[in-house]
DNA sequence: TCAAGAGTTGACCATTTGGACAGATTTTGC
DNA sequence: GCAAAATCTGTCCAAATGGTCAACTCTTGA
């Protein structure tokens, strides 16, 4: 006894759409992205792109929606009773397999902010800044606790995301100036284990030896 | 017996384009800008920019070239001979600056970037590359002389990069999140002591005191 | 003073683009 | 089996947009 199990071509199509837009959203921006090379990138007829989706709004509305709850999903409970160098560590090695992975997710809500967020303004105040409040408020435990020295916890997540999601953001430099046409594992490796290492001496705790 | 000065409106009105330009192709990308709102942002009808330059592509190649250049000579001259960490901090510190006074120019690459670099992938190959090796050379021999512990060097550069240019790219969420309205002096001070401290001590180098 | 060139601009045009829509086709619930 | 709902899509259109142009004004050098 199941509700009205949706249509079969809707969830298909849905996220073929949400992912061609994604791509074109990401490029191009908002403003800049053309329906008709969404469609095409989907392999569908515009139209049937404008029936999913009313109009371009929705559908920018709708691929951040799904971005950020992806996003959101992501990282969850970390607590004052963790030891600060794992917890960093596991961080942000998760936020650089993410920078390796899915980089157009990331393209896109830079390019939002850098047009100065104006869908997201509320998302970085009633989400995003509770969280970083949150994350602040576990690392002050940290320090109070003596586990690790004092430090700008906000400046440090700052720190964090900027590094990782440059590897997302600006992929191509990267390659350009490295030489090379792809990301590959073994670069993901060493990135991770660079700036983990960096950045937990940086603020003065000893960086965690993942294996060897 | 001076020879042929140009005509006054010319360069007062290049500049003011320039600008207007470089802040539209900011905030939009090439294809979302809008030669209208470039017009209207240097308070001049549409068809006087057009005179100035010839097409949209024209435009968006002179704001990236005159972005490149002034980038171009503002970093020099460091050799083996310095002190590392002086070095290093002074560009940190340099980049956080520019970062906060000239952020438009810095989201303008990075919008370039996002795209994929197609109207850079050849400065990435002929410049950068180049300017990146000659400081990876220059740690590097930094490293052999037993200045500093070794490190990449070239993930080194990137780090700097992504912490620095962050807060021009990312404004918008920085001041959200911090719940601010600008930036100001004493956050960049802020920010170029974390950064410098964070990176200098990740690497293993005893960071300098600016002053006090 | 005055011709030649530089600069200015309103009006206009061809193309692109977001989006509407009606009719055709397929799927679903019963 | 069939009516209703969901899905699909070719065609069309109004608005937006990049770019042109010819007429006009201003500046400059001799």
């Amino acid at each position: 006894m199941k509700k009205a199990e949706p249509a079969r071509p809707r969830d298909k199509h849905l996220v073929t759409i949400l992912m061609a837009a994604e791509e074109e959203f990401a490029r191009h921006g908002l403003k800049g992205a053309r329906m008709q090379a969404i469609a095409d990138r989907a392999g569908l007829p515009k139209a049937n792109v404008h029936y999913y989706f009313r109009n371009k709004n929705r559908l920018y509305l709708a691929v951040l929606n799904n971005i950020m709850t992806t996003w959101n999903d992501f990282f969850r409970g970390v607590t004052v009773e963790d030891d600060p160098a794992v917890a960093l560590d596991t961080f942000i090695r998760q936020k650089v397999r993410l920078s390796f992975q899915q980089p157009t997710a990331s393209r896109l809500f830079a390019n939002e902010i850098i047009q100065g967020a104006p869908y997201l303004s509320e998302y970085l105040r009633e989400v995003m800044r509770p969280w970083v409040d949150e994350r602040a408020r576990i690392i002050t435990g940290w320090i109070d606790a003596g586990k690790m020295p004092a430090t700008d916890p906000v400046l440090l997540i700052f720190m964090i995301w900027a590094t990782t999601q440059h590897y997302a953001d600006f992929q191509a430099q990267i390659l350009g100036i490295m030489d090379r046409d792809t990301y590959d594992e073994q670069l993901m490796e060493e990135v991770s284990e660079f700036v983990s290492a960096t950045i937990l001496t940086g603020i003065g705790l000893t960086p965690v030896r993942p294996d060897r």
